[in-house]
DNA sequence: ATCGCAATTTTGTCTAACAAGTACACATGC
DNA sequence: GCATGTGTACTTGTTAGACAAAATTGCGAT
């Protein structure tokens, strides 16, 4: 079947809210009460709330029972976490990938385009990083592992909307250090493949931890 | 802060729908309506649904737009593709366990239950199987992991309700493929204890498919 | 200044209703 | 006979308004 864009109202309000929050219009710690979500997009109430829930039950928003919902502001202890779980994930793909020596195309094709923009502003990788990730993962062909990945994908996402134009690492870097990754699922290599990975997201969720934990202080 | 008993009127339906999916009391293709289950709870229709609406989201039931929600049928290619992903945080998971030699309580103890109940129905397996493996994962102290491993669970169990009594493996077997499992992380032979344990994923996976298969071609 | 109480605000749930979409049975035309 | 079209019944999607329950906030008393 045709894939059309045709949605339910909850669904559209959910989109539009996901990227309100990941562009940073959304601040963490942002109240989204029900009454004016559904006065912003001229619903009903129930509808709105249906669309928080989604929310909340993403990652992206946290409430308690009878509390305002609020655009979730993550920890440093968050943030490690999240990398560590994709780390799981991601190590163990690399290694299947390597026992076939497969390279995903997407991957290079993202990577191609980080080294393109190598002069570009922070937030502009953001985008490609997160292809490059995605592609590795998705190349196994495995629905369940790309949704759960995606999920992560979404705390992420919400992670960099935290640091927004922070230069955490170097864009050569992270090319160079995706490009040894490859290089070393062509070489069928997994060991070395998930080693390069782990330190390329240590590295990175260590800077993110550390800047969260300087800008909490602050707020 | 104390753990209570209460919840709301949405999450009590929610919980008692999953054990009645997961005792079979639901079998897979019942249909759901939410006048039904509005009736049968006592509660108001957006109460019912916003229930249905969570179990949609969980996996437990399917439903397209302006259609019945029913109890999930899995495929055989669903059955494979939960145990592929599962199988992936659990080899990492493994990996890291056999990286300290840190062999899980927890573990050793839900496969002393599943030897004690050498004898005992197939049915009563699952729940000791289940947390073991549930075990090695929530010993990497990951919220985020286990979460996600939480949810596979549920599919898990759901592909049990499908087999229900079927011997697929003898409890022998599977007590003493986890016993090596553990021996191989004491060992700190982390490539040994993946190998395993892909191995014993693997088997459950094919059995499970192909008994899923005969009874397909059946419904 | 701290504690407790009351008022306000916000969420949780309900009733009732209409709109919109789907499925199935039926009739029609080739 | 088979494919196509139509219509009706059923189910879900969304709305409106209302009340109850719980949490936050601010005020007042000790």
């Amino acid at each position: 079947m045709a894939r059309l864009g045709v949605v339910s109202v909850v669904q559209a309000i959910i989109r539009d809210l996901r990227e309100r929050i990941f562009s940073g219009d959304l601040a963490p710690g942002s109240a989204l009460r029900e009454v004016d979500v559904a006065e912003h997009y001229e619903v009903a109430r129930p509808t709105a709330k249906a669309a928080l829930e989604n929310l909340v039950a993403t990652g992206l928003l946290s409430r308690n029972a009878h509390q305002t919902a609020r655009v979730r502001r993550l920890t440093p202890a968050d943030t490690r976490d999240i990398y560590r779980t994709r780390a799981i994930i991601e190590a163990e793909a690399v290694r299947l990938l390597a026992s076939t020596r497969h390279v995903p195309e997407a991957a290079l094709e993202s990577n191609a385009r980080i080294t393109a923009l190598r002069d570009a502003s922070p937030i502009q990788i953001v985008d490609p990083d997160v292809r490059f990730h995605t592609a590795l993962v998705d190349a196994l062909q495995s629905p369940r592992t790309s949704t759960i990945y995606e999920q992560l994908t979404d705390e992420i996402r919400l992670c960099m909307s935290h640091v927004q134009d922070a230069t955490l690492l170097s864009t050569e870097r992270i090319a160079a250090e995706h490009g040894q990754l490859l290089e070393l699922i062509a070489a069928g290599d997994g060991d070395g493949a998930a080693e390069v990975l782990q330190r390329h997201l240590d590295n990175a969720s260590t800077r993110l931890a550390e800047h969260l934990a300087g800008l909490g202080s602050a707020v």
